[in-house]
DNA sequence: TCCTTCGTGAGAGTGAACTCTCATCAATAT
DNA sequence: ATATTGATGAGAGTTCACTCTCACGAAGGA
C-alpha cells in the first residue's frame, strides 16, 4: 500500500506540505469564486490529479476541509451578542451571519450541497459550522431549558440556519439574497421564540 | 434545423409518441428508486440517448416534468383538510404530504436538486409543487390577511415545507425520516402561527 | 410513384469525477 | 554509500452529462 494520509511515519514534512499545499489551492479557488474542480485545484497547488486524490478521497472531502479554516469559531463569530443572553437574539444573528458566509462562497458552498445531496452516506462529514454556531447561540438554554426541547430546538434550526434553505430562497423562491436572510431570521427567530413560549404578536420587526 | 419540440408540423404522432415513452421510462425508474440517468432512461424507452437529449435540453427538465405527473393538484392533495378552515392546521398537512412525497422518490428528488443547486437560472423550472400546496392551503387567508404579509408568509415557508429541508435534517442533522417530517411540520407551524399572531405557548404538541 | 422532409440512431468528442497501474526518484534507514 | 521505502507523476480507463455531425429510412406531399 502507497500511503495513508493518518500514518505519521515517513515523510512527515513532505506530506504536511503537499497537503496545505492542495488545501490552500483549494482556498484560493473558493476566494476567487469561480468553479472548484480537482484538476483546477491539482493544477493550482502544482501537483498531479492523481495525488489530491491520495490526499482527499473526493471533492467533497477537500472543499469541507478547505472551508472549515475559513470560518471564526462560534464564539468568535458570536462575539457582537457574547453579552446578551437572550437566545432569541443570538439566534437570529448567528442564522444571519452563516448566511452571509455562504453568501460570500456561493458557487463553492453550491457544489459542496449538490455533491453530498447525492451521497447522503458522506454528508454527515460537512463542517459543523451550522451546528456550532447554533449550539453557541442557544448556550445561554443549558440547564435552563428541557434538555430534550433544546435538542430538538437545535434540530429544527438545522433546517432553517442553512445554506440548503438559503439557496431555496434564492433559486425557487427567486428572493435576492438579502431577502432571503431576511425571511430566514424570521423564521429562525418564531422557531425559537415558539419553542420557548415567548410571546410574539408578530413579525413586523423586520 | 432538425426538430423542434414545439412545433406542431410534421409527424405529430411519432413525435407524441416519443416524448410519452422518454417521460414514461423516467417515471418507471423514478418508482423504482433507483438512479435516474439519461443513458438509462433511454436504454429504457428504447430510444437513443441523441433523442432523449432532442425532447428535454437536460436531465432536470425530463425528471422535473416525468414528477410533476406524478402529484396530484393542490386541491386533491388538500382535500382531508378541504373543511378547515385554519391555515395552520392546512399548512401542517400540506408540509407533511410534501415530504411523504418527497420521501417515497428520494433518490430522483436528490438527482434533481443536485442538478438545479449548480445551476440557478435553471431552478426556476422545477414544478410547482410546492408552492402550488402553501397556495392551496393558505387560500382561507386571501382577503382576510394582508397581501404584503401573506406573501412574506408563503416565502418563509418555501424554505420550510421543502425537500432540501428533508434531507438537510435526515442527512446533516441525522434524524429519521419521521423525526425530519415532524421538525419541519412543527416549523411550518410556528411560522405560520407567528404570522398569525396566534398564541402558541409551546410545541407540546408533536 | 418518386422525392423531399425530418425524426432518429450511431458514434465521436469534451470535461469532470474518480480509480488503478506502473515507473521514477528522492528521502531515509542501514 | 547503498538499498529500500514511499510520495509522486503520467497516463489509461470508466461513467455520466452533454454536444455535434452524419447518414438512414420512413412519412407525407406532389
Amino acid at each position: 500500500m502507497p500511503m495513508t494520509t493518518e500514518n505519521d511515519t515517513g515523510r512527515v514534512n513532505q506530506k504536511k506540505r503537499t497537503r496545505m499545499a492542495i488545501v490552500g489551492a483549494c482556498r484560493e479557488l473558493i476566494r476567487s469564486g469561480g468553479t472548484v474542480t480537482m484538476p483546477d485545484v491539482a493544477r493550482l497547488a502544482l501537483v498531479s490529479e492523481a495525488t489530491a486524490y491520495r490526499y482527499f478521497p473526493d471533492l467533497v472531502s477537500l472543499v469541507n476541509e478547505a472551508f472549515a479554516g475559513m470560518w471564526p469559531s462560534p464564539a468568535q463569530a458570536l462575539a457582537p451578542v457574547a453579552d446578551s443572553g437572550d437566545p432569541v437574539k443570538r439566534v437570529a444573528f448567528a442564522c444571519e451571519f452563516l448566511l452571509r458566509g455562504v453568501l460570500a462562497s456561493q458557487t463553492a458552498a453550491r457544489a459542496m450541497i449538490a455533491a453530498t445531496i447525492t451521497r447522503p452516506e458522506q454528508a454527515a462529514i460537512r463542517p459543523g459550522i451550522r451546528f456550532g454556531l447554533i449550539d453557541e447561540a442557544l448556550a445561554p438554554l443549558n440547564g435552563t431549558l428541557d434538555p430534550v426541547r433544546l435538542t430538538r430546538l437545535k434540530q429544527d434550526l438545522a433546517a432553517v440556519v442553512s445554506a440548503e434553505a438559503f439557496f431555496t430562497l434564492t433559486d425557487l423562491a427567486r428572493l435576492t439574497p438579502e431577502e432571503a436572510i431576511a425571511s430566514l431570521v424570521r423564521t429562525a427567530t418564531a422557531v425559537t421564540a415558539t419553542t420557548l413560549g415567548t410571546i410574539t404578536a408578530s413579525s413586523n420587526s423586520l
